[in-house]
RNA sequence: GGGCCCGUGGUGUAGCUGGCCUAACACGUCUCCCUGUCACGGAGAAGAUCGCCGGUUCGAAUCCGGUCGGGCCCGCCA
């Protein structure tokens, strides 16, 4: 018999159905039994009174995957309204050691229970309220690619097996490559700069590698970035401006989308305004900082993590937005790629999102001449073989352009108000952990 | 890389100013009872030597050192 699928079962009141998937729950009343069957669209309840249909469930776990044929019977006390009556039940995958977890039940994101919950990965995401965080997480990135479509933006896939540490910066992962040494791609950075020469608008999501040794709520070592790089742009504020708005859209799409889930997940509300988000310079902020904490801050290059959070707070508390961008970085953090704005502050915006920076928007530099005499200022050897390719893309013709690199992974961390990033991973990667 | 905190049955905890701990409780598991459950309920059972190594002591889950693992903050970054 063709499959029913659990949220359809109340469409066939009367009728013989077939529903398949796994066992969630059962509840034994004597005369009574009462299992939920987990399928993708959720849950379906089933009453077996038959002794020998009970009996088939003897000695099986949560889990055990199985097909029930019964009648639709609508009655309230069911918890979807309907429930299949006098099943005939086929045990398809038996599974009869007890699981080390218990799936039905919500589980814990303790930051002390954070190992327990990756260590048993497997089997908690087969629990309803975890998924809801990765469907939630495919929502963003299905609404991100038709955003950047919809802008004639091309997605690429660049190499993360590389020869060369590309930005510099970031530590990165070193590796045997057929007796040569290999890295893995800190960024797609070059590729979609290169990319600007073919298509003038690209994008790419896909995973960046980071070998720096943080142990933060906010850090993994393979993460999944959002690469944007798009060419012929008016000036920096164009970039902020296309960022800015491609996350306003999907955060409200989202919202609008998962709006039960993300209630049940305890989400913040969302908060955005119609117009530009707020927008203050480094120098404000740390200015604004300083003043409100009694903190001298404004030596620091870059935000702290906590004016980071002041900032943020301020921008939802007394501005409306959960979105802030901190803009012209000062010189001194500039890199050779960068373009500087006239009054040598870099080009270059954060935008922070409830406290936490989730992408980095800057203006490159497009000139050739102009690149090379920043790489040399910049110590580096023009000549490299790893910037030979670069620089051709520069040498015969690119406009100017910018982009982000944007943090998915902390995207929807911050979304649902998760305590880490890791969180919002299926399967993180940190200092100590390579398995699941 | 620096700092602070944590490590007890499958899971989550209590105990931790040393002896009453031959380690307690909840969930889960197993057996039995229960006809409307949905964190079902009831009766009973099994299951940890307290991360690991060493030390102090008549005696350590409890104190000390080391080690491994975990969490959080800072630096750096998405």
């Amino acid at each position: 018999m063709k499959r029913t699928l659990s949220s359809e079962v109340k469409e066939h009141i009367g009728k013989e159905v077939t529903v398949s998937g796994w066992l969630h729950k059962k509840r034994l009343m004597g005369g009574l039994t009462f299992i939920n069957l987990r399928d993708r669209r959720g849950l379906v309840q089933v009453l077996v009174e038959d002794k020998t249909e009970v009996e088939k469930l003897r000695g099986l776990q949560i889990g055990t995957v199985l097909s029930i044929t019964g009648t639709v019977v609508e009655d309230d006390r069911s918890p979807g309204g309907a429930e299949l009556h006098e099943p005939t039940l086929e045990i398809l995958t038996a599974v009869t050691d007890e699981p080390p977890i218990e799936i039905d039940k919500q589980i814990s994101h303790k930051p002390e229970h954070l190992d327990t919950l990756f260590e048993y990965r497997v089997l908690n995401i087969r629990n309803l309220h975890e998924q809801k965080i990765f469907k939630i997480r495919a929502s963003f990135t299905r609404y991100i690619r038709e955003y950047l479509q919809e802008r004639e933006f091309v997605e690429i896939d660049t190499p993360k097996l590389l020869a060369e540490p590309t930005e510099g910066g970031a530590e990165v992962f070193k590796l045997d490559y057929f007796g040569k040494t290999a890295t893995l791609a800190q960024s797609p950075q070059f590729y979609k700069q290169i990319m600007v020469g073919a298509f003038e608008r690209v994008f790419e999501i896909g995973h960046s590698y980071r070998a720096e040794p943080s142990a933060t709520t906010r850090h993994i070592t393979e993460l999944t970035m959002l690469d944007i790089e798009m060419g012929f742009v008016e000036g920096h504020d164009e970039v902020l401006a296309l960022v800015a708005d491609m996350t306003k859209h999907v955060l409200r799409r989202v919202y609008e989308e998962h709006a039960a889930d993300l209630k049940s997940l305890n989400a913040p509300e969302l908060k955005l305004t119609d117009e530009k988000i707020p927008q203050f310079t480094i120098a404000e902020i740390h200015e604004m900082y300083t003043k409100a904490t009694k903190t001298d801050v404004t030596d620091e290059k870059d935000l702290t993590p906590d004016e980071e959070r002041w900032i943020s707070d301020y921008a939802r508390k007394q501005l409306g937005s959960d979105l802030v961008y901190a803009t012209n970085f000062p010189k001194a953090a500039g890199k050779f790629y960068h373009k500087f704005n006239d009054d040598g502050t870099v080009a270059w915006g954060d935008l922070l999102f409830r406290g936490l920076e989730i992408a980095t928007v800057p203006l490159r530099e497009n000139n050739y001449e102009k690149m090379l005499e920043q790489m040399k200022n910049a110590g580096l050897d023009v000549e490299h073989e790893g910037f030979k390719h670069y620089l051709q893309a520069f040498k015969y013709g690119l406009p100017v352009h910018g982009g982000c690199g944007y943090g998915i992974d902390r995207l929807v961390q911050k979304t649902i108000g998760l305590n880490n990033v890791k969180e919002a991973t299926l399967f993180p990667r940190d200092l100590n952990r390579l398995n699941p």
